[in-house]
DNA sequence: ACCGTGCATGCAATCGTTTGTAGCAGATCG
DNA sequence: CGATCTGCTACAAACGATTGCATGCACGGT
C-alpha cells in the first residue's frame, strides 16, 4: 500500500499554502490564484499522483458522490440494462452506485434504504416502489432526493421514470386483434403495483375501445412476477375460459407460465392460443415459438432516471414540480401470436 | 431534510464529554466507561436517533467500509445470483458493495478500478480477470484486498473462487458417453479466459481418459461467451464434422448458439445432435428442447468471495497464501441430450 | 499526612479537505 | 503623500468522529 499523497505534500512540494493548493485544484476557486501559481501546483500534484480524498471532501462538502440503487429481484434479466444505464450516467459525473437487492422481499426494503441514508447518499434511485409506499414517504419526509423507476407510488411528488403501459398494452392488444383475435384474456401482475394495475386497465381501456369484449372472466391476477405464479393463473383462466384465443400476459416471465399451461390444457402455443410478453427480456426469440413481447427501453431508462437525479443532487432545488417521464415501448413480434384458427 | 444528530448532540445532553461518548458506543472500548455513564449515553443516542457519520469515520480510521465488485456484463444472468451472494453477506457486515460494469468492454477495466481504488474501497471482487491481466499486477502492487471470482489469473498470489471446471465438463462428457456418444465435440469459449481454456483442456482429459477421440477438428472457439460468437463457431466446426452427435458448449448462449446451427444444418437439437449448455443460467429449462446444463453454484460463489474478501480487509495480514476455492458443479440433465439415433 | 494505584473522564491532536477572513504587498487615486 | 483598492496568499476554523495522554479523584496502605 504506497503511501498515500495527500494536499499538504502537492503543497509543500509545490512551496505554497495548503489552502492555495486546494483552490489551484479546484476549478470553480482556480481563478483566485495566480496563473504560475496554478501551474506549478497542477504540475506537482500531477507529478505526485495527488487524489483527493473523497471522504475528507464528503466530509467537508457533506456529499458523498454516490447514489444508491435499490433492485427488488436482481436476479431479474430486466434490471441490468436498467443498472447498467444508470450506472454508465451516473459513473461519468464521478458518482459511484450503491447496489442493493432485496431479494423479492418487501419487508426488506425499508432496511435496507436506511442503511443508504445511513451512508449518506447523495440520492436514491427506487425499482421497488408500490403503489402505496410508506418507505417512500419516508424518504420524503428526509429530504433525500430520489427518482423512481420502472414503478412508481401514487400520490407523491417524485420524479418517476416509467414505460408507457398504455402504449404497450395498446400495442399488444392491437397486433392480437388486427391477426383476428376476438376472445382476449389478460393474465395481469400483482395489482398493489403499479406495473400490475396499469398494465391491466390499459388492457381493458383497449379492449374497450376495440369494442371488444370485456368480461372479468377473461382476466385473472398471477401473484407474483414469475413463471410459477403466471403458470398457475393461467391454469385457472384457461379453465373458466377454454373459448380464449389469445393472452396477454403482464410481464415474460408470467407470458412463459402461460406457455405451460397452454401446453398442459393440450393446445399449441401460436397456432392455438396466441400469448403476448412483456417487457422483451434476452433469449425469448430462443424459446419455442419465439415469443412476441412488449420492448421497453430499459437503459435507457437507467440513464432518464440518471438524468433526471442529477440536477435534483446539485442544485438541491428539486421543488419545481417532479417530472415525470414515461418511455415509449415498441412490439418485438415473434412466432407466439399467430391468426386464430377459425 | 432534518438536521444530523452529531455525537457531539448526544454527549452534550447525556452530560458528558464528546469522547466519552465514542467510547460508550464503540463496545470495544465500552469496557473504560462506567457503566452507568454507558446506559445514559446509550438511551440519548437513541433517543436521538444518533447514527455515527460513515464518512467521519471513515476518515479516521481510514476504511471506507465499502467494497469494489466489477463485472465484465451486468446484463448476463449469470451475475445477478454472484452479486446477490456477495452483498447479502457483505451487507450484513455493514459493508456497500460498489458495483461497476465494463460492458465487456475489457479495455474499461483499469479505468473503472482506478476509479474504485480512488474511492478508497476497502477490497475488491473482480470477475473480469483475464488469464494474463494488466489491471490485477498492478492491483496487488498497490497492496488492495481483492477476490477473483469466477474467473481467474495466471500465477498471482490472489485468492480465487472459481468453479471446477475440471469436474463441471467432466460431469457433461461423462453423460454423454453414457448415453452412447462417441464423437463429440466441443466449442470452446474465448481461450485467453480461464474459464474458456480451462473447459476446453477439462474436455479434452476427460474424453482422453474414457478413451475417446479427441481430434483437434473437434473443437472450435467461440469468439465470446455469447449466442452470435457460438452460432458462428459451430456451424464452422458442424461444417468441418457433421459426424459428431454431441456438442459440449462451453457455456450456456454458446450452446444456445449451437442449437441454431444444428436446426440450420437440417437437424434436431437432442434427437439428431445432443447439446449441452454450462453455468444453468435461468429459462433453460423453457427452450425447446429443455436445455442439459451444468449447473455452478453461483450465489454460493458470491457468497465464498464475501467471505473470503472479509477478513482480509478486517486482519489486514492476508499474506498467509492465498486460498484458492472450486466449487462443485451439477448437472441439470434435460432433454437437449439423448442417445444418438444408431 | 503521604503516596502509589486504578478508575473514570476530559483534553487535544488527528484524519484530508474546503472556505471565510485577514494580511500584505504593489498599484491607483485624490 | 497618505488612503484606498486590488490581487494574491496564508491562517485557522470547520466537517464528525477516534484515540493517546493527562488529569482528577477516591481509596487503601503505611
Amino acid at each position: 500500500m504506497t503511501k498515500q499523497v495527500t494536499l499538504r505534500d502537492v503543497a509543500r512540494e509545490a512551496g505554497v499554502h495548503i489552502s492555495t493548493a486546494s483552490r489551484a485544484l479546484n476549478p470553480e476557486t482556480r481563478s483566485m490564484v495566480n496563473e504560475d501559481t496554478v501551474d506549478r501546483v497542477l504540475a506537482m500534484a500531477d507529478r505526485l499522483g495527488y487524489r483527493p480524498h473523497p471522504l475528507a471532501q464528503g466530509l467537508r462538502k457533506n456529499r458523498t458522490m454516490s447514489v444508491g440503487m435499490v433492485i427488488p429481484d436482481i436476479e431479474n434479466p430486466l434490471f441490468g440494462p436498467l443498472i447498467a444505464g444508470a450506472e454508465q450516467v451516473l459513473g461519468g459525473e464521478g458518482y459511484s452506485l450503491l447496489i442493493t437487492n432485496t431479494d423479492i422481499n418487501e419487508g426488506q426494503t425499508s432496511e435496507v434504504v436506511r442503511a443508504l441514508v445511513e451512508r449518506r447518499v447523495d440520492g436514491m434511485i427506487l425499482a421497488t416502489a408500490s403503489r402505496s409506499d410508506d418507505v417512500i414517504v419516508d424518504l420524503i419526509e428526509s429530504g433525500i432526493h430520489m427518482v423512481l423507476v420502472n414503478r412508481s407510488t401514487e400520490g407523491v411528488p417524485v420524479p418517476a421514470i416509467l414505460g408507457d403501459d398504455l402504449t404497450g398494452i395498446g400495442l399488444a392488444v392491437d397486433h392480437l386483434s388486427s391477426l383476428g383475435h376476438e376472445r382476449i384474456g389478460h393474465v395481469a401482475g400483482p395489482q398493489h403495483l403499479s406495473t400490475g394495475l396499469g398494465r391491466h386497465q390499459a388492457f381493458l381501456t383497449r379492449m374497450q375501445s376495440l369494442g371488444l369484449a370485456v368480461d372479468p372472466s377473461a382476466v385473472e391476477e398471477s401473484t407474483w412476477y414469475q413463471v410459477d405464479p403466471g403458470y398457475k393463473a393461467a391454469q385457472i383462466l384457461l379453465e373458466r375460459r377454454p373459448d380464449l384465443t389469445a393472452i396477454v400476459a403482464a410481464n415474460d416471465l408470467i407470458a412463459l407460465g402461460c406457455y405451460r399451461a397452454v401446453r398442459e390444457s393440450g393446445r399449441e402455443v401460436g397456432t392455438d392460443v396466441s400469448i403476448t410478453g412483456y417487457n422483451d427480456i434476452p433469449l425469448l426469440d430462443l424459446m419455442q415459438p419465439p415469443m412476441t413481447s412488449v420492448r421497453v427501453p430499459y437503459r435507457q431508462m437507467g440513464v432518464e432516471a440518471a438524468n433526471t437525479l442529477l440536477p435534483m443532487m446539485t442544485s438541491g432545488s428539486s421543488l419545481d414540480r417532479p417530472v415525470s417521464i414515461r418511455l415509449t415501448p415498441t412490439l418485438s413480434i415473434r412466432e407466439s401470436t399467430a391468426p386464430p384458427r377459425s
